[in-house]
DNA sequence: TTCTATATTTTGAGTTGTCAAAACAGAACT
DNA sequence: AGTTCTGTTTTGACAACTCAAAATATAGAA
């Protein structure tokens, strides 16, 4: 029962999935089907299978949450992604924004070995180029509760640590605006009205973006 | 039709194939079988697919020839393999006997931007960490006529500059009797009724070795 | 030429992963 | 309770790849 790299795309996706969701709730089908791209139906003969393998727990038309041994695993595999992500960024010089794609099919065929041989040229680091925090050869992760710009104080000094979404157009903008992880800011205003965070960058310069935006920013008071 | 790792694995078994045979020679269903790794049948089913696709000429009960665009794409699977190789020797440190498995899954991953940046930081090498050349992004490649320890002439200093087998034990052996791509010595007495060859290292170290682990030496008069 | 050995192809079947569309369950709304 | 909506599951089918074993072709020996 070796996992395909099919398996593997399943736990992953249950895996973020349940880390944005209330503790013991379960994920619905759909999300899960959208999240790996497939039709509904798809994803229920999928989550069947990995139900009978004891990966998941699997209540019918309710949802399903990974069991210890997916966490397990999903866990290993999002270490091989987020490692080479940070690879590609520190040692092959590729942008943030364009290394998700590449990670998201070496993450299915790099060797252990390999994986292990990155960690130790990166100094095994704790996270990667967007911040999201690597888990550990035996599938520990440090799950922090950042703030994000909607929830973050304001007219306070803080710094970016993590960007919750890989889309390349978006992490293109925030490389343009001085908005990678690490970089300082202030939010000055929050207009609900306008759907709008307004802030300061380190560079003085005042944007506006969308909360939508704002809420994949995560910072940390600083 | 973009070709899946199990079209690219057929038409490179076909590549190495076809270069260890008399030119205009197809070749047999048999032989490509074992190469590949798979049933006669599945071979026979595969290969009529790839003709039906035009990437090779097929000839029931006598064998199979890459087509030119086969060819084209075969040597594009040979450079993105040996490079792999050679970044993982030079760049990840490791041992040239170990990297073959690894580049063998990655060849049928990496992106054309990461072959790329891989090319430029290796200095665009000629050749893989076991002397096997590279062919170039437009799927060229330069094919050299080595002798082997079995050919060359006798008392006379050579260069060992091509391996042709990639079994990490027969790899981790060249290396520790110093017989990796670079390194000369001699070839001194070859006894074909003992079926063994008798060279001098440069180390000066006298070893005999067997005419079939001979002839996957290749080397240059130097 | 006929027989035989060997290589190749066919056939029938299985696995994994997928979809579209029909059938169905559960919750919410009259 | 009955109806409707939404999400989920079932069903039947298909594509890619594979095997084992039966059928067949080719070439060489008798």
């Amino acid at each position: 029962m070796l996992p395909s790299s099919t398996v593997e795309n399943y736990l992953k996706a249950l895996y973020q999935a349940e880390s944005s969701l209330e503790d013991k709730a379960l994920v619905p089908m759909g999300q899960l089907a959208t999240a790996v791209g497939v039709a509904p139906g798809t994803a229920t003969t999928m989550v069947k299978a990995l139900a009978e393998s004891g990966l998941v727990d699997y209540e019918p038309y309710v949802g399903v949450r990974l069991s210890s041994a997916g966490t397990k695993l999903a866990a290993l595999v999002l270490r091989r992604h987020r490692l080479i992500e940070q690879f590609l960024v520190e040692v092959m010089g590729m942008s943030w924004a364009e290394v998700h794609e590449d990670a998201e099919q070496l993450e299915h065929v790099v060797s252990d070995r390999l994986v292990e041989r990155m960690d130790a040229m990166l100094g095994h680091p704790s996270v990667d180029p967007h911040g999201d925090p690597i888990p550990t050869a035996d599938g520990n992760i440090a799950a922090p509760d950042y703030h994000s710009l909607l929830t973050c104080p304001l007219h306070t000094a803080v710094r970016v640590t993590r960007v919750t979404d890989q889309d390349a157009s978006f992490l293109r903008f925030l490389e343009k605006q001085h908005l990678k992880p690490g970089h300082s800011l202030e939010v000055e205003v929050r207009d609900s009205a306008a759907d709008s965070v307004q802030l300061r960058t380190g560079a003085g310069l005042r944007i506006t973006i969308g909360t939508q935006a704002a809420s994949k920013v995560l910072i940390e008071v600083s």
